[in-house]
RNA sequence: CGGGGUGUGGCGCAGUUGGCUAGCGCAUCUGCUUUGGGAGCAGAGGGUCGAAGGUUCGAGUCCUUUUACCCCGACCA
């Protein structure tokens, strides 16, 4: 095992590529852009979908499951969609493999060439709506609110551990509606239900918004988006959530007979979070001993070392522990007894660090003395004794209290970094130091366009719910009148 | 696709104007001592130096070609 990870203040990108690795996430695979997520980074995953998926549940969405090839003339049937996905996609051309004749291995059979290729889904509209053409004819039929978790593939350019690999894990939400007004707030939910994983599960505090034109998912009216701040004072897009309108039902022709016996479109979302999520997790919360992980998502929340000079006195201490531990499991606490005798206790003090685990539990001969247990909270990583009787007890609190700091030390992070620009001579100069910037914006395309290429700043979001700012103003670069203030920061 | 960089045991690297048996740290294995913050000592194993061709008495080192990966742009959750 390596030393500590790079420092976070020196190299930011690699403290997190090396946080990655280091922690036991995930690591780069050899297949070009992709990814191997490591048993204990997919535990948090497995998580996160555990728990979003049963605040899913709770609004009436199923789950559902949709085919990984969608036919090519699918996929071109919606303009604004195929322009934006057009330049990622991975194609499947053929069907069979032949040794190659002059003996070099395997090769394509040339003959079993693909009348239509098939695209790999980079997200799944077109072949749900081509689905939903056939279940819906009527009124009755609607809502339909399915979701899928599954992978997507969009060939990248360039790719980094978890915020952007060539293959991803996501969830799809797909619903139809039978009013505009339904399907807005659908998608106004489901954003709702993000932000609410995002601030209570994942201690991440995000700015829950609108896009902007410019910024919104191919083939949308409307997306609506949460965005939180790294600790490099970057935006991460940790989800979104799309009013389709009647887009998609009109390029695949879904319409149902309304109550009056009227055909009409019908109207969709769709909405999703993707295993980012596990990047904005390292990227929020991590410090340079290591992951640190809000107690309601990590899938151990208490450690506990054993330290003993001998065979009689391990025994002793594990017996104890095995109390704690049942202690525990009555309290829904997960936990681990780290009884790995091959390894002392400073290295595995420094690797559970490394990994995040909010409570450390230590006892040697000493404790065994005084009753007592070392407990170490990996937020502070601040040490305290106390006796064993009430442990048990003291553990869900502590772990409330873990959750809550995490949370206000990243919103106080945040709150240092946003501010009001008006002068776009200090918004060039800023922008680059890491701050979310609240200006005048005119609205249009073309001045978002030109700022951002300056600058590299886009608007991550017109806020709906933290920073709303409604007042006149004049835009931050061409001057022009504005109603409202917008968050511009430089995004991953 | 444009600009820059790197390929040497599992990982990270050194290798001088071409020279003798290719080296170091970490990791691994064995033994003893250790164990309350990433252990110490002793020993051992592990390499066709990215690939192909060339120059030379001799190439990790020079030349040509090629390939892979990384970083900075364009694209994006």
């Amino acid at each position: 095992m390596a030393k500590a990870v790079t420092k976070r203040s020196e190299n930011y990108s690699q403290w997190y590529n090396d946080l990655a690795l280091k922690a036991d996430l995930a690591e780069q695979s050899a297949v070009r852009g992709c990814m191997v997520i490591k048993p204990y980074g997919y535990a948090i995953w497995e998580k996160m979908q555990h728990l979003l998926d049963g605040m899913f549940k709770q609004t009436g969405v199923q789950n559902a499951y949709f085919p990984l090839f969608i036919p090519k003339s699918f996929f071109s049937r919606e303009a604004e969609h195929v322009a934006g996905f057009a330049k990622e996609c991975a194609v499947v051309t053929h069907h069979r493999l032949m040794n190659d004749p002059e003996g070099k291995g395997v090769v394509v059979d040339p003959d079993a060439r693909l009348e239509e290729e098939l695209i790999v889904r980079p997200t799944s509209e077109t072949i749900i709506w081509s689905t939903y053409k056939n279940w819906i004819t009527s009124w009755r039929d609607l809502p339909i609110l399915c979701n899928q978790w599954c992978n997507v593939v969009r060939w990248e350019m360039r790719t980094r551990l978890f915020l952007r690999t060539a293959e991803f894990l996501w969830q799809e939400g797909h619903t139809a509606h039978a009013t505009a007004e339904e399907a807005r707030a659908r998608a106004e939910q489901m954003v709702g239900i993000y932000a609410d994983f995002a601030r209570n599960v994942m201690a991440l505090p995000v700015i829950m918004g609108h896009k902007s034109p410019n910024e919104r998912f191919a083939g949308a009216l409307d997306t609506l988006t949460i965005e939180a701040m790294m600790q490099d004072g970057k935006a991460l897009q940790a989800g979104t959530s799309h009013f389709l309108g009647q887009n998609f039902a009109k390029s695949f022709d879904v319409q149902f007979t309304n109550k009056e016996g009227k055909q009409e479109y019908v109207w969709a979302t769709s909405w999703g979070v993707s295993t980012r999520l596990m990047g904005a997790l390292i990227m929020a919360h991590g410090d340079d001993n290591g992951l640190v992980l809000p107690p309601r998502l990590a899938p151990i929340q208490v450690v506990m070392v054993p330290i003993y000079k001998s065979e009689d006195e391990r025994n002793e201490v594990l017996a104890k522990m095995k109390e704690i531990s049942a202690d525990l499991d009555r309290l829904a606490v997960s936990w681990k007894i780290d009884d790995r005798d091959t390894l002392r206790p400073g290295f595995k003090f420094a690797e559970w660090e490394l990994k995040g685990v909010p409570v450390r539990l230590a006892m040697g001969a000493r404790d065994l003395e005084s009753g007592t247990v070392e407990v170490a909270r990996r937020d502070t990583l601040t040490k305290e004794t106390m006796p064993l009787e009430h442990l048990a007890d003291h553990i869900p609190a502590l772990l409330d209290s873990i959750q809550q700091n995490i949370y206000d030390k990243a919103l106080a992070f945040r709150e240092s970094r946003v501010e009001k620009c008006d002068s776009w001579e200090e918004f060039k100069e800023k922008i680059q130091t890491g701050r979310f910037l609240l200006c005048h914006w005119d609205g249009t395309p073309e001045t978002e366009q030109a700022i951002k290429d300056e600058t590299k700043a886009t608007i991550r979001c017109i806020p709906v719910d933290s920073y709303v700012c409604e007042e006149e103003g004049r835009d931050i670069y061409s001057g022009k009148p504005s109603h409202r203030r917008v968050v511009f920061a430089i995004s991953y």
